[in-house]
DNA sequence: TTTTAGCACTCTACTTAAATGAGTGCTAAC
DNA sequence: GTTAGCACTCATTTAAGTAGAGTGCTAAAA
């Protein structure tokens, strides 16, 4: 798509005003624009065009014109300008932040709710998948007879824990003498690669009590399996509401089904950029049907080389990209350097 | 409040078809019924009574009547007929309920899932709090040199578990050391008595690394205090999107943030009733001012005597009280059974 | 050739008025 | 005490008219 000057000065400034009145944007209040110095008249013969390119859409006959898709896919990447944060912000957001997360365990949780409140948008935070992690130490410990306890440690200092209900009762002395022979096993490997053929030659070395270690087995094997599931947050969906974009009572349903049962937007996983950087996607509909409508910015945040999350925010199609993209790289960033900080192993 | 039996009749016909339709109820409608033989008039007259004394509201001056906060209260306690589930209503839901529990640790959270959906209505459940329970046994694990996680094993089975970092490495004798000593001081208190003093004589009563000591009791004592926050869980609110009166935007907006924070929702607990019984709340405004226009049907179910959790049933307040209640009884009864099956000794 | 002023035309949103109808309250008769 | 009848009320619907924002097109100006 190529555009002269003129062009895409006038579609600037059309998304632009449509992202903040909402309303479709007219011939004359864009030639009023003093930077602009071009006559209304001008400006529909150019609206007409963009228009037959496909970036602007009308209504209806004699309305304004509103962006299209393409249009906001085409102000995003090439118009848009950056927003600098102010330092009045920057202290802000850190302030928000750092004064307000109680627990590492849930940093992601934490900063996706604080950060909804700083933007007034729903914000939908994923923890970093566990699977590519190389198990550094499995732990059994016995609860009491019927239960155990299976604590996995893995590289970066990831930790999980999952109980297992038995059906017999096991001793201390089985454990004990399991211990170290799971470990031998499976250390060194990650959590994705164990599968149920290292389980069987475990149980084929022990050779004993065949019949409670198969069951513990299974259960350590179903255990890894569960763990490697990201947890999905989306926190603040009230926030959508307030835009007019909202008051149909059909896409409110839509969107708080999405979030409510949160497993399509795992999805957003494979979409976000994978170390630095922002994603906007303009309809979400490579996520979930659902979210045709909507616009969403995303960063992939990092606790290391090859284990990232990711951090997105999502609003209806007409949002303020330019800020959102500022503050999100800022907290994006943020996240990532706080979780560094505690998952290098110089900390432990 | 003292009714004789027409009026009785009148104000249950005006109840029931208020809330199976939604609309304000006229005198003819209701004459129209074969089982109440009588002439409009006299029901006017006998509504223009119920009006005055406070249950029957007339939304604006030639309108029908609806019911008052106060009307569906006499309606539930003095008039509502007991909803006999059919056999194949029982069937259904107990193969919806028995088919779809994956894990026991998480069976509140899946009821409330499964309970929603099969009643179409926004479900809370309220895991029983863990503060009455008397420690069993309390054991810390290394984990690695700078992780220890302690696990609380309470009477009834139950099991939680939390893990502590710490500033400075501490060694597997430390661990050892400290572990008959802490049980040996806390085991057979309840959670909510084990205080700061209970972790002060404990580190008098070791002396030696001091320090250290300090920094885990004190991580021990706040993983306590953690341990005894009740979860809460709030399932399928979307399906209160389906009834006009949520029609308005901010009705919307206010029962979501509700739902959003759930910490008003913790209430609950004070006001279900503590063995079998369902109690049922016209206007939850005791719960939270956002709450005041809905109906809370609500059922405590037991794990044991002195342990309980809540699962209720949020609507509008014209909601179908009679069929909640007995949906509701029978699945807060299944709960318990489960759960008791689950935590009852015998079993381990 | 490009830009602009001018004007007729289109379409939505709002206002007003009238018609509809469900439902009441009151009165008088049963 | 009950009921039929009737006048009255008020929300809702329908229709018509108006205002206003904005366009597209044409012809003149640059």
């Amino acid at each position: 798509m190529n555009l002269d000057d003129r062009k895409k000065l006038i579609l600037q400034a059309i998304v632009e005003d449509y992202i903040s009145t909402a309303e479709p944007v007219g011939s004359r209040s864009i030639a009023k624009k003093p930077e602009l110095n071009i006559s209304a008249a001008t400006i529909r013969n150019e609206m007409g065009d963009l228009e037959d390119m496909g970036l602007l859409l009308q209504p209806h006959a004699s309305s304004g014109r509103i962006p299209s898709k393409e249009g906001y896919k085409f102000y995003v990447n090439s118009l848009m300008n950056r927003y600098e944060m102010t330092a009045r912000e920057i202290t802000r957001l850190k302030d928000e932040l750092l004064s307000h997360i109680k627990e590492m365990d849930d940093i992601v949780k934490q900063v996706s709710t604080l950060f909804s409140t700083h933007t007034s948008l729903p914000i939908i935070g994923i923890m970093p998948s566990f699977d590519r992690r190389v198990v550094r130490a499995l732990k059994l410990v016995l609860v009491d007879e019927y239960t155990i306890m299976v604590i996995i440690t893995a590289d970066m200092g990831m930790i999980k824990n999952k109980l297992l209900r038995l059906r017999e009762p096991v001793s201390e002395e089985f454990i004990e003498k399991l211990n170290p022979i799971l470990n031998r096993r499976l250390a060194g490997k990650t959590l994705t690669s164990i599968n149920l053929d290292d389980i069987m030659e475990i149980q084929n070395a022990v050779g004993v009590n065949v019949e409670i270690l198969s069951s513990v087995l299974d259960l350590v094997h179903q255990a890894i399996c569960e763990m490697d599931n990201k947890e999905v947050y989306a926190e603040g969906l009230t926030n959508i509401l307030r835009f007019p974009e909202y008051n149909d009572i059909n896409k409110i349903k839509e969107i708080f089904e999405v979030f409510e049962d949160k497993k399509d937007l795992g999805n957003l996983t494979d979409m976000a950029p994978r170390g630095k950087g922002i994603k906007v996607l303009i309809g979400g509909e490579s996520v979930s049907p659902k979210l045709k409508d909507n616009g969403i910015v995303l960063s992939g945040y990092q606790v290391s080389d090859d284990m990232y999350g990711v951090i997105g925010v999502v609003g209806p199609m007409r949002m303020d990209y330019s800020k959102v993209v500022s503050h999100l790289e800022f907290v994006s960033d943020e996240l990532s350097k706080a979780l560094k900080r505690r998952y290098t192993p110089e900390n432990f």
